[in-house]
DNA sequence: TTCAAAAGTTCAAGAATGTCGAACTATTAA
DNA sequence: TTAATAGTTCGACATTCTTGAACTTTTGAA
C-alpha cells in the first residue's frame, strides 16, 4: 500500500510551488479540490483522456509542492487541498492564481 | 540584428506566465527589473556565473511570457518589466510572486 | 473462500525541454 | 580597419515529462 509522504510547508520552495501550478491539468486540478474538498485521484482528474500514470504523477507532484495531502481510504487516494497551510507559507499566491485562471 | 517580438498580453496563457515565473534565476531577473526599471542582459543576470546562452535563452522565455520587453539600444539589449500590462492581464499575480520571493 | 474488477502506483522507454560551449553578428572604440 | 563588447543562434548532451504495461491492494460477488 502507498504510503505518502508530504512535505512541511516551510520545506516547499516557490519555484517548486509555481511550477506545480504552471500546468493546465495540474491547476485544473487544484481549482476542483478548491471547491470540492475531497476528490479521489480519477474524480479530480481534468478529464477523461488523460492516463492514470499521467494523473498519478500530477498528483504526486502536488503533494511535493505542499499543494495536496493524500490519504488512503480502502482502494481510492483522497485528496484535499491543503489551503491554510500554503496560504500560510505563500500569502495571497493561490488565491492569484486561481482568480485569474483561464474559465 | 535581432529584432524582437513581444506578444499581446491577451495572447499570453496564465501557464506560460507560471512557467516563466516558476524559474529561480528568471524570477531573480525579474525582481531586480521590478526594482531597476532598465538593465541589459548582463547587468540583468541573477548572478556572474551563469553562461550567455543560458541567460539569453532565460530573457526569451521572459518575453514569450510577456513579462519583459527587450529594445536594442547600440550594442546592448535593454530589459524592461511590462509590469502596468502584466498587471491588467493577470491582477495581482506578480505582486503575489514578488512578494513570497526567498531573500 | 476465491476470483475478478477497481483504483492507483511504479517502471521504463521515447518525446520534449533545458543547459551551455562554440561559432556567429552587429556595434562601438581605438 | 581592427579588436573588443554584447548578445544571439546552433547543436549536443542532460534532465524532465508522458504514457503504456505490469504490479499491488482492496472490495464485491459467486
Amino acid at each position: 500500500m502507498p504510503r505518502f509522504t508530504h512535505p512541511r510547508l516551510e520545506d516547499v520552495p516557490l519555484d517548486l510551488a509555481l511550477h506545480a501550478l504552471a500546468d493546465p491539468n495540474r491547476l485544473a486540478m487544484v481549482a476542483r479540490l478548491a471547491a470540492t474538498e475531497r476528490l479521489s485521484c480519477s474524480d479530480a482528474a481534468p478529464c477523461e483522456t488523460i492516463p492514470k500514470s499521467t494523473l498519478s504523477n500530477h498528483l504526486k507532484l502536488l503533494r511535493a509542492a505542499g499543494l495536496i495531502e493524500t490519504t488512503q481510504v480502502g482502494r481510492e487516494m483522497i485528496n484535499t487541498l491543503r489551503r491554510a497551510e500554503f496560504d500560510q507559507r505563500f500569502p495571497g499566491l493561490l488565491d492569484a492564481v486561481l482568480a485569474n485562471r483561464p474559465a
